[in-house]
DNA sequence: TTGACAATTCAACAGTTGTTGAATTTTACT
DNA sequence: AGTAAAATTCAACAACTGTTGAATTGTCAA
């Protein structure tokens, strides 16, 4: 029963606790849970989730906030080295790979965690109720970053049209997160949801084709 | 309290039960509200809604089903006409236009209810619990029809492509209709959620150039 | 007016919810 | 070994949940 020296608050059950909260609001939402339901999955009494993180929505913002950070840092670093290798201004494609490449690679990790964290934060970023505070506080001084990067790329384009673009590229972020399922009912099989490869292999070159469009590059 | 003609089955407080469930499911999602909240907000007792609908579920599903095939008919008139236009291979931005130029019609229309509606179909078609199953059963055979008029339009392209272009359509088209404030926020104010005439000008070429990206056409 | 039937409300149920304070066990340090 | 603190469980609470059967009101044709 070591704690990690990066979390001296560490313990097994706590981490359980998260790990079947993750697990539960991802697929079902915060009301569709119950605190007994998280308790049950990770073994543990209800009055423990309690002692660990306060109130349920306490909870569940631990959830979410638990690997928001780590998400952001490898975000942050694929965008750092993309500006480097572009000399200071990367090419558009490069910026939407620095973005959308560290979620592939989290979700072909060896931790199957990551899978539960992308479908939750796809209900996050699709919620009305949690999505403009959660998203807004806890991801967009990154996504900032990642704005400034397509402005520079694509320069003598409306401000406007660049959010829009991006808007557009978060919601087909946000349904592939989601894993539904519906493509696979849709396509009779030929596609699926948890096919990252594909999914990202082709996301990206869609999104650089609909940027290009709107802000007129080449 | 006259009944018209298309629904017998027609009351004024069976109506509000429908208008307070579509508002309160969209922005809460399911297990967010309660019946109790649905009957106040109707100012209606809680036991109308069973004599109406029966279970939760079902004012659920009611709830849904009520304007879906009004949706799916214009969709599908937009559709048809589109192949009339084109001797019945319309081109590619066409066929995205019939897709969501319906959408945006209704939601600029009269009845405010629709952009409820709509945030109600971006919650379901964004859960892994309701998507699956309520959006192949109601939505699919038609996006078939869709997906049937791209396959004709992008002649010697792989269906699964398709498929994957369309999902990445459908999620763009998803965020939109959630209308979570996030790019309001994002923005600092320079774009609006409720901005229905720009954010569908715009989503139109992004896709069309996407699709003309994947799947290889000038 | 009466009588039927639909629409609506009233009252109450059994089960579940988040939350809490006290009791118990485990851990870590001397 | 002993002890204080942390971690965990136990037991229970008041409030709320979906649902139902009986009672009341409204509607409309005979």
């Amino acid at each position: 029963m070591k704690p990690p020296v990066s979390d001296p608050s560490f313990t097994p059950k706590r981490e359980r606790i998260l790990d079947a909260a993750e697990e539960l609001f991802a697929r079902h939402g915060y009301d569709g849970v119950t605190l007994r339901q998280i308790a049950k999955k990770a073994d543990v009494d209800v009055a423990l989730a309690n002692y660990h993180f306060g109130k349920k929505r306490d909870l569940f913002e631990a959830t979410f906030l638990r690997r928001a950070q780590i998400l952001n840092d490898v975000r942050l670093q694929a965008l750092l080295e993309a500006e480097k290798e572009g000399d200071g201004t990367p090419p558009l494609e490069a910026i939407i790979s620095a973005f959308l490449r560290p979620i592939q690679a989290l979700k072909l990790s060896s931790d199957p965690g990551w899978r539960n964290y992308c479908a939750l934060v796809a209900y996050i970023n699709s919620s009305a109720v949690w999505g403009e505070e959660m998203m807004h506080r806890h991801f967009d001084p990154l996504v900032s970053r990642y704005i400034a990067a397509l402005k520079k790329a694509l320069p003598n384009t409306e401000p406007e049209k660049i959010h829009w673009c991006y808007h557009y590229l978060s919601g087909a972020l946000t349904l592939t997160l989601a894993q539904t399922g519906r493509i696979d009912r849709l396509s009779e099989g030929l596609c699926q949801s948890t096919d990252s490869q594909t999914a990202y292999d082709l996301m990206i070159p869609f999104v650089a084709a609909g940027f290009e469009r709107i802000c007129g590059e080449p």
